[in-house]
DNA sequence: AAACGGCGGAACGCAACCGTTACGTCGTAG
DNA sequence: CTACGACGTAACGGTTGCGTTCCGCCGTTT
C-alpha cells in the first residue's frame, strides 16, 4: 500500500515546481528532491512526468465551484468575478494557470485534461447564471451564453493572468457594472 | 560583416521553435539544426538563449499597429478587434504569445522586455482611442482607459489564446457591440 | 517470528544540451 | 592576389535528466 502522507508531499512539491519553472522544466528529479522523496516513489505512482501532472492538476482543478444565486444578476456577477478574481491571485495558481494555458495550445492531452477539468464546469455555470437573468428579465431573451463567458472571464483574466496590475474592490465593481452593460447591449 | 540571410534563418528558426516547443524547452542546439547553421553562428550574434530570443521577439513585437480612426468609436473598435483576432489567430502568434506571457510571469526580463514592447503601445493606443470617443461624446467623460483596455483585449484574448473558439465575423461585431455597450455603462 | 512491500539512496547507461575551441573552406574587401 | 573574417563541422568536458535496477531499512500484516 503507498503511502499517503508521501503522496501529499509529492502532490505540493509539483504544485510548486510547476509554479516555479513550468511544465517544461519541470523535472521528475526536482520534484522528488523538492518532496524529499526518492524517485522510486513517484515512478511507483505514476509513469511518466505528463501522467503525474495532469493527474494532480485535474484533481485540484476538478473541485466544483459553488453556483452563486444572489437574487440578481448584477449581485451574481459580482460575486462571481469576485470568486475568481481571488482565485486568479492565488501565488501560485497565478503561475500555474497560464503556464498550463500555453502548454495546452501544443500538447492535445494537456487541451483535452484541463478543458474536461475547467471548461466544462464555466459553460455550466455561465449557461445556469444567465438562464437566471433572462428568466428574471435582467438580459434580453437569446443572450449568448457563449459570449457571456468571454466577456465575464476575459477582462478578469487579461488583467490578473497577463497584464498582471493589481486590482481592487472599486475595480471589480466598475468591471461587474460595465460587463452587465455589455450583455444588455449585445444584440442576441 | 554577420551574414544577413544567416541572421534571417536564424531569426526564422527562433520563432518556429519557439512555436513548437516554447521558451523552456527552446534549444541554441535545436535552433541551429533548425536554421541549418552552425551553433558559432549564433553564439557569435547573441550571447545566451534570453537574450536571443528576447531581441528577435520585441524586433517584432515593437512593429507598430496602426492607429485606427475611421470617425465612430464603434468603427474603430471593430477595426481594432478586426486587427488583434487576425494577429492572435496567426498560427505562430497564438502559440507564442500566451507561452511568453506565462514565461513572463516568473522571469523579469521578459516581463520587462514584452510590456516595453507591447503594453506600452497598447495603452497609447487605447487613450487615444478613448479619448477620441469622448470628445466626439460617445464616451462618458472620465472613461478609464485601463478598463477600456481589459474589455477590449481581455474577451478577444480569453477567446482566442485561451478557450480557443474558433471565430467568425458575426461574433466580432457582436463582441464590438457589446464592449460599447460596456464602457458606455461604466460608471467614470 | 517471518514475510511482505513501500521506502530512500545510489548507481546504471543513455541522451540532450551547454558554451567553447580548433580547424579548414570560401566569399569578399582591399 | 592576398588577408580577413564569417561560415559549418566536429569535438571537447561538464551538467542534467531520463527511466531502471539493486540494495538495505523498517513498519505492517499475518
Amino acid at each position: 500500500m503507498l503511502r499517503g502522507d508521501i503522496t501529499v508531499a509529492i502532490r505540493n512539491a509539483v504544485m510548486n515546481e510547476l509554479a516555479e519553472v513550468g511544465y517544461g522544466r519541470l523535472s521528475i528529479e526536482a520534484v522528488a528532491r523538492r518532496a524529499g522523496v526518492g524517485k522510486t516513489a513517484i515512478y511507483r505512482r505514476w509513469s511518466n512526468k505528463l501522467e503525474m501532472v495532469m493527474e494532480i492538476v485535474s484533481d485540484i482543478a476538478e473541485r466544483k465551484v459553488p453556483l452563486p444565486d444572489t437574487g440578481s444578476f448584477a449581485g451574481d456577477l459580482q460575486l462571481l468575478m469576485f470568486i475568481v478574481s481571488k482565485a486568479l491571485q492565488h501565488r501560485i495558481a497565478s503561475q500555474i494557470i497560464p503556464d498550463l494555458m500555453a502548454e495546452a495550445a501544443r500538447n492535445p492531452q494537456i487541451a483535452e485534461t484541463l478543458q474536461g477539468a475547467l471548461r466544462t464546469q464555466q459553460q455550466a455555470l455561465a449557461e445556469k447564471l444567465v438562464g437566471q437573468a433572462v428568466t428574471r428579465g435582467e438580459l434580453p431573451e437569446g443572450t449568448d451564453p457563449k459570449l457571456a463567458v468571454d466577456l465575464m472571464l476575459g477582462p478578469l483574466y487579461w488583467r490578473l493572468a497577463i497584464s498582471r496590475d493589481p486590482i481592487g474592490d472599486e475595480y471589480l465593481e466598475q468591471l461587474a457594472a460595465a460587463v452587465t452593460g455589455a450583455l444588455k447591449a449585445a444584440r442576441p
